[in-house]
DNA sequence: GTCAAGATAATCGTATACAATCTTGAGGTT
DNA sequence: AACCTCAAGATTGTATACGATTATCTTGAC
């Protein structure tokens, strides 16, 4: 059985990045406590986990919070996954072997399948899959740890994404690119075109963060 | 005040880091509790952030191990860091501004001199700042931050490196490859010379790690 | 002699209590 | 009115105790 501190981290995991706690929210160690039932201890330990994971932010008596990420630090995360995937498509038209890309083809349909319908949710779903089997393609077992935990940050920004305007279609568009490139075993080519899927994703949720709060670090406003 | 805890975490990372523990160690709890003459409490906080940080394994009712990292691993993580410090060179090139170029080849120099006197630990020390300086021209607060915790992770491993035969040589032609191009402003140019630079430095370790231990997995007999 | 089942011991996870530190706000002083 | 002082309250950090889980050793049967 998972020890309780492990729950209560992959809950208040989910919770932040379900944005049912939003940046700046306060994570009090005695409610938690109460509400779940449990002494502080495990909900310590849980707390200092998302810390390590940089989801929270700990200011000695004063209290965690949910981490500000701000729209700086998320661009300068976004340029770094775009350049960790970039990695692993690389990597993956070097190595990839038959059964591995016969995976990513399935993903790619699967996507297909649910642009077409509409599926947006379905489309999310699938595009996790498609990525997370380039990554493993690539063989770099560690940097398919780092890409994902990338991945996982930044899951909350990434949703809205799809929200956007055709972007789907646009997605789906981007990642034939990379198939083709990496099918084709042009590792320069699947770099740079899953470079640009991913960074066109932070460049789209920065324009989006810029147009709702135009003034930077200007909202303090809360509670 | 720091907190016990975190002094501990300081401590005990050093001490891993400085390989004074070694890969397959445990780690005791209560002999740590007892040793530094706090609780377990602080011991067991200081251990899950280096559980976090991957450089020990816990594993439930066995005790917490010193990460054994294997050559497979090893490079990987060499890989990655040769991708990340690419691209800090990349960035680096493209938007460095007189002051922070001026800072790097300060640093550059100075690797130089120790080079040329024969000084390893001092270019060893020479050798952090310049890779740091080119991280901060990058302009990526996030990026620099990875960059300079793989750095740090592997750091009992690149210190071994110095005293492969001209190594310190090579290594500063190669620095001088990446300053030509950061200053030249060619972002291309200096992420491969980067590449280069970083993939020789785990090349050579897993060389070197190959020749003494050539079975891979079989060394396991300790105390 | 080997293997399995139970007993034993060690370790872990959690609860609770206490101490130390910081924040906050009221009240007084300049 | 602004600033400083200080006490009250809150929050954190640490110690200790206990129950639960698991590894290891013992014992006995085959």
């Amino acid at each position: 059985m998972e020890k309780r501190a492990d729950q209560l981290r992959d809950r208040l995991e989910e919770e932040i990045l379900t944005s049912r706690y939003r940046p700046g929210d306060r994570l009090d160690e005695q409610s938690l406590a109460a509400q779940f039932g449990v002494s502080r201890t495990p909900v310590r330990e849980a707390l200092f986990q998302l810390v390590a994971a940089g989801l929270i932010e700990h200011r000695p008596h004063r209290g965690t919070f949910v981490s500000e990420v701000g729209p700086r630090h998320l661009m300068e995360m976004f340029e770094v996954m775009a350049e960790l995937e970039a990695m692993c498509a690389r990597l993956a038209a070097r190595r990839v072997d038959a059964s591995r890309l016969a995976a990513i083809e399935e993903s790619h349909r699967a996507c297909e399948a649910a642009a077409e319908s509409g599926d947006m949710d379905g489309y999310y779903y699938e595009n996790e899959a498609f990525h997370d089997r380039i990554r493993a393609a690539g063989g770099n077992a560690f940097l398919r740890e780092q890409a994902a935990q990338l991945h996982k940050r930044l899951k909350p920004y990434r949703r809205l994404q799809l929200r956007v305007r055709n972007r789907v279609a646009a997605s789906f568009r981007e990642h034939d690119a990379i198939v083709a490139a990496i099918r084709a075993g042009d590792p320069d080519a699947a770099a740079a075109a899953m470079r640009d899927h991913v960074a066109i994703q932070g460049e789209r949720f920065t324009d989006l963060l810029a147009s709702l709060e135009p003034h930077g670090e200007s909202r303090r406003a809360r509670d």
